[in-house]
DNA sequence: TCAAAAAGTTAACTCGGTTAAATCTTTGTC
DNA sequence: GACAAAGATTTAACCGAGTTAACTTTTTGA
């Protein structure tokens, strides 16, 4: 099934991403033409642009690929409490199940307990997992890569994007199992918020200096306390 | 003070702005060129870029205006507390002041009611007005300009480093209210999702043909109901 | 009245992104 | 294995946002 075409493409697509942010991370987002991209992965600018819709979109693609995670793990946790069969994660590599040594038991339909637990049980999982998404990260090369996202504004607003995709993913699944719609909208708004102001202080620790491994327990004591706030009604 | 060089300005500033929402409104924003803008206001393109400094402002300034809102309505409501010399209102016109019928009167530092109350009253106040900000104006010229911020991409991204902004502004203040920087910065976030999550949902109403004047009373009700939320810590 | 300062104009340029026509490559079929 | 249809790539030209530099006009204040 994979043809020479399709591996080709990949190829292509690889290069082209492999070069822009080698590019980016060397000389910064605004110091790079698409052109010079273009040139480094020895295609011409109009194919760039079929791979990639914009110049944001070849340093953010990992980040896009990630869309709909969070409503992904309230999902799985949903089905996981509902019938006892536990088959966590659909799509890629979403792999938490609990440890977080608290009760994420609450089945009774109606309350926002669930998703809120199952999100903070996922977050610190990849704080655990020294996932970069969590900011608690010190590779030189995630970090630097941290750096251009937040930095450059253009990077920073096109995330942002795609963090309200990923927002709105989960204010729909989270309708389903709250009763209404406003509640559903105030905690997705609520819960991606947490998430976000937990992994730029994570980063910024990080980023001044202090080891991914010093500041764990801080982070996750922060994380735990963080989503608290979003227990108590 | 005003010579004649400020007012030209002024002539100038407007004559661009008006000319490009207008423009804006009959075409779609990305049907009209800044070119087409320069054109109708008489003035040459490098001259609108030294007035605005991107298309999109055209369009958003008189949003951008309104920066550090939120944070201007905490502190307001803080030195209403902390001495009962009210004088509300620093910059330009955030007169608002209670009548929401609750308590904002707790005191002592620490708390986060102080805040959430001063902002949900400023936010029923809003409603009250019919302020444009609250989504609840039925006003055919403001409903259109809605429809054009939230409905270009390019827009609503633009407007939201405005709102981001504002959020930063207001952790700021929040930081010095309440104790810590987490808290501060979470809250913040909570707060002006909040507020966007209810203006947006008064503007699909009142969007889908409901008239701002039958919408009041709920959007009141949901207004108070999200803001409580924030209030049980 | 006059010179310095502030705006404004023109024209040319960079860069992101698109389009159309021509060319080359992969693939499935006889 | 030849070959036509489908798909991907290239070239070259184009559009529109935003910038730059040199030059002219207008406002100001002494």
């Amino acid at each position: 099934m994979t043809g020479l075409r399709d591996r080709k493409k990949q190829q292509t697509h690889d290069a082209l991403s492999q070069a822009a942010i080698e590019l980016f991370l060397k000389r910064g987002f605004d110091e790079v033409s698409v052109a010079d991209i273009a040139a480094a992965a020895e295609v011409s600018k109009p194919t760039l642009f079929k791979y990639f819709a914009t110049k944001q979109d070849l340093a953010l693609h990992r980040i896009a690929d990630h869309a709909g995670e969070a409503a992904r793990v309230v999902t799985a946790a949903q089905v996981g409490t509902q019938a006892s069969t536990g088959s966590a994660g659909s799509t890629g590599s979403t792999g938490s199940t609990g440890s977080t040594g608290s009760d994420g038991s609450t089945g009774s339909d109606g309350s926002s307990e669930g998703p809120v637990t199952a999100l903070r049980d996922h977050f610190v999982d990849g704080l655990k997992r020294r996932d970069p998404v969590t900011g608690l990260n010190d590779d030189p090369t995630v970090l630097a890569f941290h750096r251009l996202i937040f930095e450059t504004p253009a990077l920073a607003m096109r995330r942002q994007q795609f963090v309200a995709a990923d927002q709105a993913a989960l204010a729909l699944v989270l309708t389903e199992v709250l009763g209404g719609k406003l509640a559903a909208e105030l905690l997705a708004a609520d819960l991606i918020s947490t998430q976000h102001v937990l992994a730029r202080r994570n980063w910024r620790v990080v980023s001044a200096g202090i080891s991914a491994d010093t500041q764990y327990r801080t982070a996750r004591a922060e994380a735990i306390q963080a989503y608290a706030r979003l227990l108590g009604r």
